[in-house]
DNA sequence: GTGTAATCGAGACGGTACGTCGAGTCTTGTG
DNA sequence: CACAAGACTCGACGTACCGTCTCGATTACAC
C-alpha cells in the first residue's frame, strides 16, 4: 500500500506490522481532515495510531508523503474503468457527480493545497503526486473521449489533455480558490462545456 | 502598502521607515520565489532585508500575510481596466495572454499553493486572498462580458461566475499541478471554450 | 558564571535573562544529585527550570558542561586562601575536614563519576573540568606545602603533585569506588603519610 | 563467562553458541577501548560482532554488564597470589608496575569512569563491580601485608584499607583524573609512602 | 531417526531523549 | 516612537539508541 515499500520475496527478521500501517494510515486520514496537514504533527499521528514516530519515518520519509498515502487510500475504489453510459454527455456526468459528491464530503482541498505546494519545493514528490492523484483520473476521461471516438460522438485527433484541464480545472479552481460553490451547476456546465469544445469546431 | 496598518493623522515619535518596508518586500519576494514560502524563514527574509524580525512582524503579522503582499506588489500594474479591443475574443485574449507571459516569468505557482493552502485554514486571510488576488481579476473579465453583452455578442443574464472559471480554472490547474504546459494553445482552447459556452446554447 | 560567556564590553540586544541563568544552575544542580546526570534529561532541566530547552543549548553545548558549571557553583566559596594554623598538619586538616563534610553532604561522586568520564571522551571537556575542579584545589595544597618549606617544616623541592595525589588520591578512590567509608579516619591517615613523606627522608 | 548466566545441569535445545559469546566479547572490548562506553552503541557492538541484539540482551543485562565482562577478560590472568619477593617493597613492587604497564596499555581509564558511574546509580551492579575488580586487588595486597607482618617487617593489627587506598588512590586518581604521568615514579612513591606509613610510628 | 526446546540472525516495534530550527514575543540601547 | 539586535518560550522536527518482540532457520539432546 505504501509509496515506499516493496516487499521482496525472502523476508528476513520481524514482519512488518500491518496492524500499525493501517493505525497510522487511519491517524493520518482523520487528523489531516480535521485540521490540516501543517496543524498536524507526527508525534499526534503517532500517538493517535498508537505507534512509535520512528515507525512511520520508518515507512514514510516526510508527512506530505504519509498524507498522499492516507488520501489515496480514501479514493483507490473510485478510479476504476468508467462506466459506460451510451453518451459522451453521460460517461462524464457518471464520472463526475460521484467525484463532486465525494469531495464534498470531507474537507479535502485543504489537504490537496498543501500537497501541491510540497510538489512545487519537491520534483521527486511532485511526480508520485501526479502520478497517483492526477494521472489515474486523467486517464479516466481519455478512455471516455477515446470511446465517444469510436463512436463517432466526437471526431479523432482532439486535444484530449485541453478537455481534461476543462473539465478538471474549473472545479479543482472552486475547490481550491473557493470563490464559489463546487456543485451540480458547475459540473454540468464544464461537461457541457467540454462537449461544445469537441463538437463546435 | 501593508493589508494590515492605516497610518493615522497624528503621528509621533519615529516615523515608520519606508526604506525598512521597501527591504522586507524586496526581500521576501526574492526567497518566496526562489525557494517557496515553506522554505524561507522569517529569520531569512529580515537577515536579507538588513531589518530585525521584530520589524516585520510589526508590519505583517504572519508570514503568509507578507507573502501576500510582496506578490500583490509585483502585480497591482496589472488590474487597471481592460482593454476595449471591439470583440470579446479580442478582449479575453488581451487581458489572458499578457497574463500568462507575466506568470511564465518567475514560479509564482510555487508560492500561491502555500496561500491557497493557508486559505483554507485561516477563514479570514482567505477573505483578504480573494479580495486581493482572485475578485480583481474576476472583475476584469466581468467588465468585458458586461461590454459584449452591450455589443449584443452574448446574450444577457449568462453565469459569468462559471464562464470566469473556465477561463481561468484550466490556467491555474495546469500552474498548480505542472502535468501539461501553460501557454499559449491553452489560453486560445479556454477563450474559445468559455465564448462556445455563451452562444452555442 | 558560565564557562560559555564572557559578556563583551558593548551589549546590543536584549540582555541575557539572570533569573533564566540561576534557574538552569538551580534546577541541574538539584536534579543531577538527585538522580544523577544519566538519569536526568535536558528536558527535565528545562522544565523545572521553567526555562526553554532552547535557552539551556544557547549557553551550554551539552549536559557534562552544564553539570560543571552547576557543581562549580556549589563549590567556589570553599576555594579561597586556605586557612594558615601555623603547622602543615594543621593546614591540611584544616583543608581536608570541611572538604570531607561537604562532599559527604550530598551525592557528589555520582556526578563526578560521570563528569570524568565525559572527560575521558572529550579531551576539551576535559581541560575544563580539570581546570575548574581539580587545578584550584591544588593550588590550595601547593600554597600550603610553600608555606611549610617557608616555615622549615619541610624541605625545599619536594615532590608537590606526588604529595597531593597521596592527600587527595584515597580520598577520592573511596568516594568514586565506595569500599570502604570515607570519614576522618582516613583523613587523618593520609595527611599523617603525606607528611611523613615528606620528612623521612 | 557470564556474570549472570550459571548452567544447570540438564540443558535441553540448542546449546549457547561459544563463538557468539567470544564475538560479543571482543568486539565489545575493542570498541568500548575505542570510544568509552557510552559513545558505543549495542546495535554497533552487535553489527561488529556480527550477532543479533537479542542475543547479547540474551546474556547481559546491560551494556556496563557487558563492559564489565569484557574488561574482566583482559585482565583475569593478573589475579593470581602475589609474588613473594622476600621484601614488603619488593613484594609490592612486584605487583604495582605489572599493574602499571598493563594499565598504561590501553584506555581503561575512559571505561572504569563509567562504571564507576553506574556503580553509583545502580547497586547491584556496583557490588559486582567492586567485587569482581575492586576486591581482588585489594586482596592481594592483604595477602601481601599478612606475610610482611609474618616476616615482623610490619607491626600487627596495622589498617590495611588505609594502606591499600594509600597505594592504589593515587594511582587511580592519576589514570581517572589526567592531571599527572601515571609512570613508575609516583608507583615507587607510593610504595614508599605506604611502607613508611607503617613504620613510621 | 525424530521430536522438541532453546538458540541464532535479522530486523521491526514502542519508547525516550536528543539537539536543532522556526515562529512569534519581549527587552534592551540607539536614533 | 521606530528600529537593530538578540534572548526568550514554545513546539515540532527528524535521528539515535534502548530494550523487547516476532519471525524463520539452526542445532543438539532425549526419546
Amino acid at each position: 500500500m505504501s509509496v515506499v515499500v516493496d516487499a521482496g520475496p525472502l523476508r528476513r527478521g520481524r514482519p512488518r506490522s500491518e496492524r500499525a500501517q493501517q493505525a497510522i494510515l487511519a491517524a493520518a486520514t482523520d487528523l489531516l481532515l480535521e485540521r490540516g496537514l501543517d496543524a498536524v504533527s507526527m508525534d499526534a499521528i503517532a500517538e493517535r495510531a498508537g505507534v512509535s514516530k520512528a515507525t512511520i519515518y520508518r515507512w514514510w520519509p516526510a508527512k506530505e508523503t504519509l498524507a498522499l498515502d492516507a488520501l489515496y487510500l480514501e479514493w483507490t475504489d473510485t478510479s476504476p474503468e468508467p462506466a459506460d453510459t451510451g453518451t459522451l454527455r453521460g460517461d462524464l456526468l457518471a464520472l463526475l457527480l460521484p467525484w463532486l459528491s465525494r469531495i464534498g464530503d470531507r474537507p479535502y482541498g485543504r489537504v490537496i493545497g498543501a500537497l501541491i505546494t510540497k510538489a512545487h519545493t519537491d520534483p521527486a514528490f511532485g511526480d508520485i503526486y501526479r502520478e497517483r492523484f492526477v494521472e489515474p483520473r486523467r486517464e479516466q476521461v481519455r478512455v471516455i473521449l477515446r470511446r465517444a471516438a469510436a463512436r463517432g460522438e466526437v471526431p479523432d485527433g482532439v486535444d484530449a489533455e485541453a478537455v481534461i484541464d476543462l473539465l478538471y480545472g474549473p472545479l479543482y479552481h472552486r475547490l481550491l480558490h473557493g470563490h464559489a460553490p463546487l456543485d451540480e451547476d458547475i459540473v454540468r456546465y464544464v461537461v457541457r462545456a467540454a462537449i461544445d469544445s469537441l463538437t463546435a469546431g
